[in-house]
DNA sequence: CACATATCAGTGCCACTGAGATCG
DNA sequence: CCGATCTCAGTGGCACTGATATGT
């Protein structure tokens, strides 16, 4: 186990490691993730929605109304921010908030037809932009890379 | 060209177009990265530095002493940050931080000896990070992650 | 009492804008 | 006057903390 992380055919006397250093597979990332967050916020900010928008409809859609809490832990959004996240999205008239009657300390939050609508809107949208991201990569090689992402995701993931 | 970018083999009917709308590369690059970030950043911490520090620091090692409005353009950071970046820097006499007497709108930025011994440090912190981080992966895996996320980046980075 | 929930105020990092002062 | 440089103040997104009020 171990050996060197990136770079492994490198010179190593620590002043002529030389290259490299500013190509760290942590800041390529970093980079990337820039990238793609200034893509795909744009390309939502034209349909009057954003990131959050989205996660959320699509956690209403595919496993159901629930408490800001659960849609918290669905999405990865922080319970603080959820509140400002469901107002953007009731103002839209793409969900509605309502008191739970079986435990008022709850709302529950559901996807109303135009949120349905609103999602499959932002569905085709999504997938243009997905189209750009990944423009330079042949279909197999963004197969492969979404499943590397995916596997370093999950092992980060389970930790915490 | 086109087709989808995502999931290519899956059923698109809008309403049960089902899983990994939270699974979209996007989301993915973007929590990969804030992990990524996270470790990175708190490994760094405990040496008493950021990631700013590091690119700085590999940056005048690299290319040699130059003005921030330089060291800007090389490092990726904004010029407006980057002030601060080289008070941290320079309060840990890292670097020296002098004017310029051929152009006295400049600073010119040079790395000290203790600056070389902290980035030498900072190499090997970042190996063992750069390790766990890529854990999951087998090493011609990682390989063919980082060239891939490579070929994203400089696609999308040449447009600027 | 404990616990969970919703909300708000605030912190820190980061990318970015705008403006003023200095100088070539 | 134009243009580059450094600096500072400030904005907005995002992740996160801490406190509070409310209800079970």
């Amino acid at each position: 186990m171990s050996s060197r992380a990136d770079a492994a055919d490198m010179p190593v006397d620590g002043e002529t490691r030389t290259p490299d250093r500013l190509r760290r597979t942590s800041r390529l990332l970093s980079l990337m993730s820039a990238q793609s967050d200034r893509l795909i916020n744009e390309g939502l900010a034209r349909a009057d929605a954003r990131k959050w928008h989205y996660a959320v409809l699509a956690s209403l859609l595919e496993y159901g109304p629930g408490s800001q809490a659960t849609l918290s832990r669905r999405t990865g959004i922080y319970r603080s921010d959820m509140v400002g996240v469901l107002n953007e999205l009731s103002e839209r008239d793409l969900v509605e908030r309502a008191p739970d009657p079986d435990d008022r300390r709850r709302n529950v939050i559901t996807i109303t037809e135009q949120g349905r609508r609103q999602l499959r809107r932002l569905d085709t949208v999504l997938d243009e932009l997905h189209d750009e991201l990944l423009a330079p990569l042949l279909p197999a090689e963004r197969d492969q890379f979404v499943r590397l992402l995916t596997r370093l995701l999950d092992h980060h993931a389970q930790q915490a």
